[in-house]
DNA sequence: CTGTTAGCGCGTTCAA
DNA sequence: TTGAACGCGCTAACAG
């Protein structure tokens, strides 16, 4: 039972029309006779006609095609960015094709590669992967970095600094003054080395005791590490979920709750624990400058441009 | 800066022969001198030359696509799953293209509409998503469903009675007699009823006092009902994460901390409760059968399949 | 308004 | 072993 494939040849045929006409009213072209549109359009629908996109694409301007690399499909915050791509993407007709890094490079180069041979006319970055610098220039004027800043190229990059500086003015301004801290080491230059760095710097300006550890991405190390924080403390500020989560079992086993704040987002967090404060950056906004930028790159302007995204107290 | 895009016929000039050799190169053509080959092959890598893909897809069989229906994008079980899909497909050379249904059934059929006007070749669905009996008779021979048994279509589904059963089989040896159970009310066929249903039986054959309460999918539901289920209890086996963190929640407030089974994962709640049963389907596993009943229609063999995917403890 | 003609870039004959 | 010619399905330019 092979099903027949139809062409506009087919169709031209079946309502007496040139093949043109048929490629007329499949494209919407305003100069023909209602009634000849009618009768074409009638015969596409019952027979439930596509154009060969192949064909089609070889011709005119063919629809474009991105890559997107995200780092790790199950993350909460990726995957929001993801969505807002894809939405904003098939809005444009433009085609993703979505590959995962695992933070891996040689993943990150493989997959560029592949795309170079599957003629995919731009990237999406999630820049948790490292990238380095041939790639960058190899893909300039053609590549939107997320979540990390890069001189040389497009990017959406997140308010890393300002969001610790808010979560600290949080907590300052209801009277703690004892702000301990769990960070990512300096090795890692948005979640880590930049919101240290933001940290002191409040402690410096509020002439705040500083007061902190800092360690791997993972709950267990925070757990460890929340254990070397000198007392007294009266709140404390985590980097990231999983070190929040270490903490809070930390924390919890002592009996010593105290408020907690951290960048990130985790529904159960919010349940274990009373008086939580935590940050989320603006995701969805995040995957929409991107595709912003991409268009804008697609259309011609190959300027780097940077955006900043805001974030969210809650 | 317009980049110059090369055809066979740029490279045919410059290697001085005919198209259709270079086309034989490209091909990988036996009968080619291999002088020639060499000659060819150094101008195409030299100018990085990559043959237009419409062009060759509409003449040879075009390279399938298919349409991958996620219901929730960040959602563990499902990521986990989708990787091995994309990694499998990307083998096939086969282009996924991803959607997000959301749950809501009005989406799936808008996004199935989109696959046929894409000239996608089949689909692979999640079956939390809302499935019509005419679109699974449209689709049929061209979709697989995971997740979810239907009868009328190619499915790999999970084996929900089987995990209840392995749960309760290890609670049970180890001398718990009062099970509690939390479950997710019967609308929801697979982690509904499917997984109380075999609650019941399991209580029935070994002659246990069933104690069970059924609610909604989501953590607050899980610490609500948690209260209602009546005492002795001295283990708890809940349907999904969501219940199992409120029902921790519940029973750390109410210092009355039991074992507890659960069907899913998730690492804050290993860290949080000491004497923990979780149980994972094969996500991975899953997405490979579901590759393979896929690649076997597109095969030609349309047959209606169904395949059980096991499940590990931990 | 519409039909005819000419390619797009490539794979595939078919002679040479 | 190779090159020339043809056609895939479609859009665009040109006539009518």
């Amino acid at each position: 039972m092979t099903e027949k494939h139809y062409t506009i040849k087919d169709i031209a045929k079946l309502c007496q029309v040139g093949k043109s006409t048929v490629s007329r009213v499949l494209n919407h072209d305003p100069k023909v006779n209602e009634t000849t549109r009618k009768k074409v359009q009638t015969v596409i629908d019952s027979i439930g006609f596509k154009p060969n996109r192949s064909a089609r694409a070889m011709r005119g301007a063919q629809d474009p095609v991105v890559g997107i690399i995200v780092s790790k499909l199950n993350s909460s915050g990726e995957s929001q960015t993801l969505r807002a791509i894809l939405t904003a993407l098939y809005r444009q007709k433009i085609t993703p094709i979505i590959v995962e890094s695992q933070f891996n490079e040689k993943q990150v180069a493989h997959h560029l590669n592949l795309f170079k041979q599957r003629q995919v006319d731009s990237v999406i970055v999630f820049g948790f992967s490292p990238l380095s610098k041939d790639i960058l220039q190899q893909w300039q004027g053609n590549m939107v970095v997320i979540a990390r800043y890069f001189k040389e190229i497009s990017c959406v990059y997140y308010d890393d600094q300002g969001a610790i500086h808010a979560l600290m003015h949080k907590l300052h301004s209801q009277g703690y003054h004892h702000i301990g801290y769990l960070g990512i080491h300096d090795q890692d230059e948005t979640t880590g080395r930049l919101r240290t760095q933001s940290y002191l710097d409040f402690c410096h300006r509020y002439k705040l005791p500083p007061n902190f550890s800092l360690t791997e991405l993972n709950i267990e190390a925070g757990y460890q590490h929340c254990a070397r924080l000198s007392l007294p403390i009266d709140a404390l500020l985590c980097a990231t979920t999983s070190l929040a989560v270490g903490a809070v079992k930390y924390l919890q086993e002592q009996k010593l709750m105290c408020p907690l704040a951290y960048i990130g987002q985790n529904p159960l967090l919010e349940h274990f624990v009373p008086n939580l404060i935590s940050l989320d950056f603006g995701y969805e906004q995040a995957g929409n400058q991107a595709v912003d930028l991409l268009l804008a790159q697609i259309r011609g302007n190959r300027d780097v441009q940077q955006q900043l995204v805001s974030f969210q107290l809650s």
